[in-house]
DNA sequence: CAGCAAAGGTCAAAGACAGTCAAAGCCAAA
DNA sequence: TTTGGCTTTGACTGTCTTTGACCTTTGCTG
């Protein structure tokens, strides 16, 4: 098993005896416990705690730096779960509008959460981004922020 | 935790307790208290009783010299629009964060709102964007998505 | 006034962490 | 054997904190 696995494991099982779902580590810490250089982490956080799989990610930098990692999924059926794995690498306005609706009509998010998260992937909100890279901001956006709905 | 965070801590307490919002310090007593150097005091106070966090300072030197940090309170509405309307352009991350704490703080947004778009306009949702364009659309979305707040 | 003591202010360097990205390594499937 | 996808590394970058030397303002006293 490679040191990625490794690493994984040991946070899921930290994960798991953390009561309140949250793990705040020190990368160059838990680099030298896995004695792999401190980027490694950052691969393998990215690679198996993304929010796809259920996860939020928080860091900072500089002195008392930390990466924390909060498990939200309980239910891998979750609707939301279901939608976030299903909106893919790109997603243009009017299929956001489909999925912040459907969100919406099934009571996974409250109205003005949804009005709210239309605005941001808008035309009016990412009119500065070059066309090319909307689509990607929009998936990246509602996948970042729905995850934050369950 | 950090030295600052420390200090942030205890002025944020006496804060909440002074009865009228305002707290009014000596450099170098609390550098001495916390063991520190006094211009460590102005770091703690720039970096996390900003203008922007909702925090007004003011000081005077030389002989029975002070500073003092005021927090400043307004009706939700008049809080948001002021916001909306110093925004600008251009936000960086830092200063988006601090506004949405802000406006979390002052009651004008709820707290899943809050995070929900500091998600939204974290890199992780951004990073498709070239870099030279992420501040405006950064503000683009807080003025798109705030102004359905109030 | 002049001058000194008592505050606080500024700024840049050094230190401490995390993030990014591309090259190189390693397999397993075709 | 080749190809394509994970993994592993490390150089370089970005961000936050801590420290200290030097500067400015204010009050007091002779």
């Amino acid at each position: 098993m490679g040191i990625t696995d490794l690493i994984a494991g040991f946070l899921q099982r930290s994960l798991e005896e953390a009561e309140n779902g949250a793990l705040e580590i020190q990368r160059s810490d838990l680099a030298q416990r896995f004695n792999c250089v401190p980027s490694q982490i950052n691969y393998v956080v990215s690679t198996r705690f993304s929010p796809e799989r259920g996860y939020i990610v928080e860091s900072r930098r500089g002195g008392n730096g930390y990466i924390r990692i909060t498990r939200v999924r309980v239910d891998h059926e979750t609707l939301l779960m279901h939608v976030i794995n299903t909106i893919g690498d790109e997603l243009d306005y009017p299929s956001a509008r489909a999925i912040l609706g459907n969100l919406l009509h099934g009571g996974a998010l409250e109205e003005r959460t949804a009005k709210t998260l239309l605005a941001a992937v808008g035309d009016k909100s990412l009119g500065a981004a070059p066309k090319e890279v909307r689509d990607r901001i929009r998936a990246d956006i509602l996948k970042n922020t729905l995850i934050l709905q369950v």
